[in-house]
RNA sequence: GCCGAGAUGGCGGAACGGUAGACGCAGUCGACUCAAAAUCGACCGGGGCAACCCGUGCGGGUUCGAAUCCCGCUCUCGGCACCA
């Protein structure tokens, strides 16, 4: 009979016992719980940007907030006092679809129901992270609590013009028979029901964003990535130059935008986008039906449509001519698709010899090329030009400007310059300044959003729904129609109310809004997510922000970033804040793929799942491989054998804590292993802490990996019984604390300490440990690595040499010549350069 | 087409202009075990017995010294794409 072993065996390191005790002594000591009125430290506002409630957390969810939650607690740790909320994004297409899809089936399932249950669902797993959030600020957007503040602040908006309605055209799914996103609208169909989408012009709510469109380029102050930033500049794409007005033979005008007012002379027509008012009454009756023709083409296109066809000009002359009011001439008058109604003026004046696209539709359409700018050193001709020259020259053919250089010379001299100067003297035209960016379209036909407050009463029009009636809120009992349509379109009892200015009947508004304005402002409300007074608590709120950091994936880096920055200007202006800007810093994670490396998704069958990794491996142990997997901003595909690695490590952190030491106990202690370990330990503090700052959580749990084999190395009976490794333990499990919270407080309380591990102050590295006694070189030979020396670190540089020369192998390289120079890297290398004899 | 970002062992990735490949994965060998797993130890860019040589996408350059800086390419991945 085997017998077992008398001693002991060593407690195991057993993430899933644990775990949840952690997080349960967590929660009951409220540890995460933050003091917004808490003066005695600094604040610091972490976001991250809140999920939408699918329903299931995923392991992308998981690295977007677990190095960010590793961040927090470093800065928590470093004496601040760290905020970091989490929420839902709760509105929105997903919930309102499954309704319409199980009232096809015969079947009743309510959006509201759907998301709840969705919210409590991913919380219980976002809790499984260990995760520092206070979810005591939790907000959830489609609360009436929080829309009720959507339509409080829309109401502000109608008031100072920054919210308005008007026609606009919009992407229609006939057979769902809705408006969709331009997201939803691919290759020209619906993303659920593949039909051709149409272009519809309908009355809809738009927010003044273009108001800001100066303002919003300004992005002194803040730390965001110059990719963000770019690619904002560029959706709003400022464009400087002039309006000019060319008229028609009736005398109707037309104004046109330029930004090339130097080639004026050279307009040898002029082109109408197919949907401007003017083109019925500029057609001939000889070309009205080609042109009709046309116009109705292109109104069925939707603009997707439009693009798909690719670059080849279409067109159609309308029989009717312009006078070009720089020099009289007529020009004939064309419309187009390439002209956009939603640009400019929805009209321009053509160049033909120095814009490309013009000189493609004159070249398709046998059109006048006239060069107005000569470039030195070449001749061009108007009549076999193969390309258009849109870079500098000297004017031609421009009567009074003949001879005028254009471009950048000096200030104000140049071409454009002069004939805007001239243009507004002579009452032609005047300066102008064009954005690309267009208000933003609120307005959806959805049920599942906030109701825009607004009533339509017949006798005083368009009346706001008065302040104190907020919220609107959702009528709960709709039924979901299976066509699609919005279920409040024909809610009889929501449609009906009274006009609060007359007192007859009004209808309600049942377009409800963009789920961007949910995500617009939150952040504002995790600092007063009971507020019932107002929005914003603006005294918390001059304190908590701006926000300092702001993470996320760069997929927001337009829509949700740049309508967040208009509505803090919004908020600003309306004096609910002080700042004009959200979020100080922004930093973009990457994202994690499968293993495939291809995007996750369930149809690819690649999805990782994290409530099964946290099953086998743990919270911490899923946490820290998301974290040593890539840097963070990268991403990179998901391995599996990558976790089981990480999973070791922290199983040997727990042994090297937790195990007894083998040796005997009254052996010598080695000084030199006591300074090795020191060593050790300090230049972990100093690496961890510089990572953690600049987010580098792969080299940071790198650093924790070298740490813990240099303590297992060090590691004796004898030794454990030294301040330096009660030092070495208490620092490693520190330094862990914000990647593996659980891991890190399970061995503080073994440690035999009393409180919390994360309550901890950050260490401070010891410059005194880190010093060594002797240095190792290296000695190049030309650059080439010939040896290693080592030398006491106090050696002056020609003792450093003298060594060099004389190590081994050294010596041999050296007879081939002379030394003509030496050089002593402090610390690092010896370099000795030789020159050949002969 | 335009604007970004990137390219380093079998793999993920490290490297203030200073010993390329830290750390981990995979792999090889060894210890423990009846055996296996787990664990522990050693090795681990290519060539060569060695001295050495070659090596960070490609071609040049600067430098005592280049993955890193400069010039010119190639490829990959993102974003924008008739914006007058």
């Amino acid at each position: 009979m085997a017998r077992q072993s008398l001693e002991p065996r060593p407690e195991r390191y057993d993430p899933q016992a644990i775990e949840p005790r952690w997080r349960r002594a967590w929660a009951e000591q409220g540890l995460y719980r933050v003091d917004l009125h808490d003066h005695t430290r600094p604040k610091y506002y972490f976001l991250t940007m809140y999920p939408y409630p699918s329903g299931d957390l995923h392991v992308g969810h998981w690295y977007a907030e677990a190095p960010a939650d590793a961040a927090a607690r470093y800065r928590r740790m470093r004496g601040y006092n760290v905020l970091f909320p989490m929420g839902f994004d709760a509105f929105g297409l997903p919930a309102e679809n499954a309704a319409i899809r199980a009232a096809r089936e015969g079947e009743s399932v309510h959006p509201a129901t759907l998301t709840y249950d969705r919210i409590a669902r991913m919380e219980a797993q976002f809790d499984q992270m260990g995760a520092m959030f206070d979810w005591s600020k939790k907000i959830v957007t489609c609360d009436p609590g929080y829309y009720r503040w959507n339509q409080w602040l829309f109401v502000k908006m109608v008031e100072r013009g920054l919210a308005y309605r008007k026609e606009s055209y919009v992407n229609w799914d006939p057979v769902d028979q809705t408006v969709l996103a331009n997201e939803q609208v691919i290759d020209g169909r619906g993303d659920r029901s593949g039909a051709l989408v149409e272009r519809r012009l309908m009355p809809q709510w738009h927010f003044r964003i273009t108001a800001y469109a100066d303002e919003l380029l300004d992005f002194s102050g803040l730390e965001w990535p110059e990719k963000v930033k770019t690619m904002q500049t560029n959706w709003i794409g400022r464009s400087e130059g002039a309006e000019v007005v060319f008229r028609t033979e009736g005398g109707d005008p037309i104004p046109v935008f330029t930004t090339r007012p130097d080639t004026l002379w050279g307009a040898t027509f002029v082109v109408l986008a197919p949907e401007h008012p003017l083109v019925a009454r500029v057609t001939t009756d000889a070309q009205r039906a080609e042109v009709t023709a046309y116009v109705a083409a292109a109104e069925a296109k939707s603009e997707i449509d439009r693009q798909a066809e690719g670059r080849e000009k279409t067109g159609v002359f309308t029989g009717g001519y312009a006078v070009n009011p720089v020099n009289g001439e007529l020009v004939p008058i064309w419309i187009a698709d390439y002209v956009l109604m939603t640009y400019g003026t929805g009209s321009i004046m053509a160049v033909p010899a120095h814009d490309e696209r013009d000189l493609a539709f004159a070249r398709a359409f046998g059109l006048q090329v006239r060069v107005v700018v000569q470039p030195s050193g070449a001749e061009l001709d108007g009549a076999t030009l193969a390309e258009a020259y849109t870079g500098d020259g000297v004017m031609v053919n421009s009567g009074r400007f003949d001879g005028t250089p254009t471009g950048k010379g000096e200030a104000g001299a140049d071409g454009i310059a002069r004939v805007i100067e001239w243009l507004e003297a002579e009452g032609l035209g005047e300066r102008k300044v064009t954005y690309r960016l267009r208000d933003w379209l609120i307005s959806r036909q959805r049920y599942w959003g906030t109701p825009i407050p607004m009533l339509y009463c017949d006798d005083c029009g368009l009346v706001p729904v008065p302040l104190e009636q907020l919220p609107v809120e959702l009528p709960a009992e709709v039924a979901f129609m299976p066509t699609g349509q919005s279920p409040l379109t024909t809610f009889e009892p929501f449609l009906h109310t009274t006009c609060p200015d007359c007192g007859g009947a009004a209808r309600r508004e049942t377009d409800t809004m963009d789920t961007f304005m949910d995500s617009s402002w939150y952040w504002f409300r995790y600092l007063a997510p009971d507020k019932t007074d107002g929005p914003i608590d603006t005294a918390i709120a001059k304190r908590w922000t701006p926000v300092d950091l702001y993470t996320g994936g760069v997929e927001h880096a337009i829509l949700h970033l740049l309508y967040a920055r208009f509505f803090t200007k919004v908020l600003r202006d309306l004096g609910l804040i002080e700042h004009g800007e959200p979020f100080k810093t922004l930093y973009n994670q990457g994202m994690i793929l499968g293993e495939d490396n291809e995007k996750m998704s369930k149809s690819r069958g690649n999805v990782v799942n994290p409530d099964e990794l946290v099953r086998g491996y743990g919270a911490d142990a899923v946490r820290t491989y998301l974290m040593f997997i890539c840097p963070w901003d990268q991403g990179g595909p998901w391995n599996y054998q990558g976790i089981e690695g990480v999973s070791r490590f922290l199983n040997r952190v727990w042994s090297v804590v937790v195990e007894p030491p083998a040796g005997d106990p009254a052996a010598a202690v080695d000084e030199a292993v006591v300074k090795t370990l020191r060593r050790a330990v300090h230049t972990a503090i100093r690496e961890v802490s510089d990572d953690l700052e600049g987010f580098r959580f792969n080299t940071a749990v790198a650093e924790l990996m070298t740490l813990q084999n240099a303590m297992s190395k060090a590691k004796s009976a004898a030794i454990v019984l030294t301040p330096a490794w009660e030092e070495a333990c208490r620092t490693l499990v520190t330094l862990l604390a914000p990647i593996a919270p659980h891991l890190a407080e399970e061995l503080w309380q073994r440690l035999g300490h009393a409180t919390s591990v994360h309550l901890e102050r950050w260490p401070e590295a010891d410059a005194s440990a880190l010093v060594r006694d002797e240095v190792r070189y290296a000695v190049q030979v030309n650059g080439k690595l010939r040896g290693e020396i080592e030398v006491s670190a106090d050696a002056a540089d020609e003792a450093i040499v003298t060594a060099a020369k004389a190590a081994p192998n050294v010596a041999r390289h050296l007879e081939k010549g002379a030394i003509v120079r030496e050089i002593v890297v402090p610390g690092k290398l010896v370099n000795l350069v030789v020159k050949p004899r002969g």
